[in-house]
DNA sequence: CAGCTATTCGTTTTT
DNA sequence: CGAATAGCTG
């Protein structure tokens, strides 16, 4: 096989035909269809490498976007593998969202908002909606919310929702639509959605910031491309322009974020509105063994094809997948948590090679339980991140006030934890004077016309906390209203632990929780404390600067503290991307793996049977991911009952099991016909295993 | 106003 | 069965 150039050869050597020629590919747009385990990310991170090594591109000129921030860092690690220091440190590889916000910042002038906006959380901005439709509905809310951020991502604006609002909680959400928006607005704050849609419509409508960011861009980069959503894709239109100079990566066939408001017709799009685009197919399968890739075509074979595509892997014929059948999902975490601890014995392996894969997070529970029974060690990815615990959230509600006093939520969380004599009486008084007026609560404080509306008391304990923000503010450089004197800003550090120290948060802690509670909570904010800490002296950053970007980072960002030897728990959304020696998928089921979503449909049955096979698809596309992690073996495990609330709950196999033309037959159960007694002997072996 | 108890309620996936 | 919330008391 020759090579199209000869100076490639350290770059493109090991690809094969089809990874080289995306890698080589640059003529225009170009899209890379990469079947599961058929090596993006290394064309990807060879391609960025060729475009600076080869082909004279700065680094700085080059953008790679992702969805997650996991995936962000991984492409980002492997880049400098192969670009050292320097240009790989000029790179832009981030994702979406990190991207708008870099944007946000720089030109937030053109879209109405300050440079220190404040970005809301799922949970502020669930508080905001609460509050505009008056209601404790928690389903009415979520619905609400979602209907909502379904709207923004396709670019519908309040006026149209109006019109198209269909059905009873659609009404209710174009109702307060407009409101939502108007109050984001007075906070000075976006939401996550707001993080895509006002860059591009920002760049949409001013001609000088789109050519700005056009000649910034001179190559973009898009992994899991079938994810974008109408939003994303008109970002990605707007930030390549004309010359169109991108390359996307994508596979149809794992498509999961419909339910986000991504469509896969993105990938059809791309096909009729750049007739010039390149299509490469990367078939070859690198990750799993022939009988594993067998099950998996095979139930993806159930789908419509959007293209056309086989997946092959030479890594010989392997283990069949196998079907496990229990009773319960209290046996189901059991009988996993033994077989894996078997099997890493017999297979002498470690933890790590073993991941159990399921649907939604609260099948996590009983399967935590099991594992440490048997204290094996685990991992769990995908549940409450480090951003959503309560006590990081506090500490990042003062430092989002301090950085934007408009941001109303953020003031009222600062305010009331640690308590500090401001309740809900007087913060109703503050939201309603504040609104009369049309003010922040925090500007509210200082007005004159609350030491009407307040006993002197409560307005001291407000007005104490008002003042507090200011002097920090101040300290870290916000009271000067020009940025330049920023430079006068004592370190972050310092600030931060002033922060700490005055709030009493440590006291708080431990008079509120019990010592244990207490000791772990106090460490998550040391913990964020030092990641603010070595962020702002490594990066340079004021602690302003720092603020507005920590909304959006997670901790995986925090050192490569290598992953412990530990089996890996996580749901199927999660593990997209990861691949694991071991897979055991619990909970194959029917009602739980295609999940059974509400069924109420307004009216139209031919509506409603569309909208289901639908799901059922993508239901099938995330059964499809779950079986293409594993690289070795594969075990599918369904409960016959399983608990739901307080009733048991009769389950039927899943019919992907029977798509994979898998025999639904149990194979020999270790604890089968076991009594209690026995079962809890054959743990007892277990755990007195060699290696345990 | 803050902490406690009793009663709800409810279960998908996430930047 | 467990967690989050509402309502009550000190």
């Amino acid at each position: 096989m020759s090579t199209p150039f000869t100076s490639d050869g350290s770059l493109t050597a090991g690809l094969n035909p089809a990874q080289r020629e995306a890698v080589l590919y640059l003529d225009g747009p170009c899209l890379v269809l990469a079947g599961a385990g058929s090596g993006k990310t290394r064309v990807i991170t060879q391609k960025i490498a060729y475009l600076v090594k080869e082909c004279g591109y700065a680094p700085r000129n080059i953008v790679a976007l992702t969805f997650t921030n996991k995936a962000a860092s991984e492409m980002m690690h492997r880049v400098q593998g192969v670009l050292p220091g320097k240009a790989g440190k000029a790179l832009t590889i981030s994702t979406f969202h990190s991207l708008g916000v870099r944007l946000l910042r720089e030109e937030a002038r053109l879209v109405g908002l300050k440079p220190q906006f404040s970005i809301l959380d799922a949970d502020d901005a669930l508080g905001i909606i609460q509050d505009l439709l008056a209601t404790t509905d928690k389903a009415l809310l979520r619905s609400v919310q979602h209907t909502i951020s379904l709207w923004k991502n396709g670019l519908v604006e309040p006026e149209e929702a109006e019109r198209i609002a269909a059905s009873a909680a659609e009404r209710d959400a174009a109702r307060v639509y407009r409101s939502y928006r108007d109050t984001l607005i007075a906070y000075q704050a976006v939401d996550f959605d707001d993080l895509i849609r006002l860059p591009a419509r920002l760049l949409e409508e001013h001609a000088e910031a789109r050519e700005r960011w056009q000649s910034r861009v001179r190559y973009l980069l898009v992994d899991e491309y079938q994810d974008t959503n109408v939003c994303q894709y008109r970002l990605v239109r707007l930030l390549t322009g004309p010359r169109a100079m991108f390359t996307a990566v994508g596979d149809d066939d794992q498509a999961i974020y419909a339910w986000r408001g991504a469509t896969i017709e993105n990938l059809a799009k791309l096909t009729t509105d750049y007739p010039a685009l390149k299509v490469i197919k990367l078939e070859q399968n690198y990750r799993s063994v022939q009988r594993i890739l067998a099950a998996a075509n095979a139930v993806i074979s159930h789908n419509p094809k959007l293209f056309e595509k086989t997946l092959w892997s030479d890594l010989g014929a392997g283990e069949t997948p196998v079907v496990l059948t229990q009773d319960n999902d209290e046996a189901e975490a059991e009988n996993l948590a033994m077989r894996i601890s078997a099997a890493r014995f017999e297979r002498r392996c470690e933890w790590r090679d073993f991941a159990i894969l399921y649907r939604g997070n609260h099948q996590a529970r009983a399967l935590e339980q099991a594992l440490r029974t048997l204290k094996i060690p685990y991992t769990i990815s995908g549940g409450q991140s480090f951003f959503d615990k309560a006590e990081v959230r506090d500490i990042l509600a003062y430092l989002r006030l301090i950085a934007n006093d408009d941001d109303d939520p953020a003031f009222i969380r600062a305010a009331t934890t640690p308590k500090r004599g401001i309740g809900q009486g007087t913060l109703h008084a503050l939201g309603t004077y504040a609104g009369n007026r049309q003010v922040s609560l925090y500007a509210a404080v200082f007005e004159q016309g609350m030491e009407t509306a307040l006993p002197e008391r409560n307005l001291r304990f407000l007005r104490e906390f008002g003042n507090f923000i200011q002097r920090m503010q101040w300290r870290a450089g916000r009271g000067a209203s020009d940025a330049q004197e920023a430079a006068s800003t004592e370190p972050a550090g310092q600030i931060l632990d002033d922060l700490i120290q005055a709030i009493g948060y440590e006291r708080y802690l431990y008079d509120t929780f019990d010592e244990r509670a207490a000791q772990s909570r106090w460490q998550n904010v040391i913990d964020l404390m030092d990641w603010l800490k070595r962020k702002a002296d490594e990066d340079g950053m004021t602690l302003m600067a720092l603020v507005q970007h920590v909304a959006l980072i997670t901790m995986l960002e925090r050192g490569e503290d290598e992953e412990p030897d530990a089996v890996k728990l996580s749901t199927l959304h999660a593990s997209k991307g990861l691949e694991y020696p071991h897979v055991y998928l619990a909970g194959v089921e029917e009602g739980l793996l295609p999940h059974q979503g509400r069924d109420d449909e307004d009216g139209d049955p031919e509506r409603a049977a569309e909208s289901l096979a639908t799901r059922i698809q993508e239901e099938r596309r995330l059964m499809y991911v779950g079986i293409t992690r594993a690289q070795r073996s594969l075990h599918l495990s369904w409960c016959k009952r399983r608990r739901r609330a307080r009733e048991d709950v009769v389950r039927e196999p899943s019919r992907f099991i029977k798509e994979m033309g898998l025999d639904a037959g149990a194979p020999p159960d270790p604890a089968a016909g076991m009594s209690p007694r026995e079962r809890l002997g054959a743990l007892k072996a277990l755990l007195t295993r060699p290696g345990n």
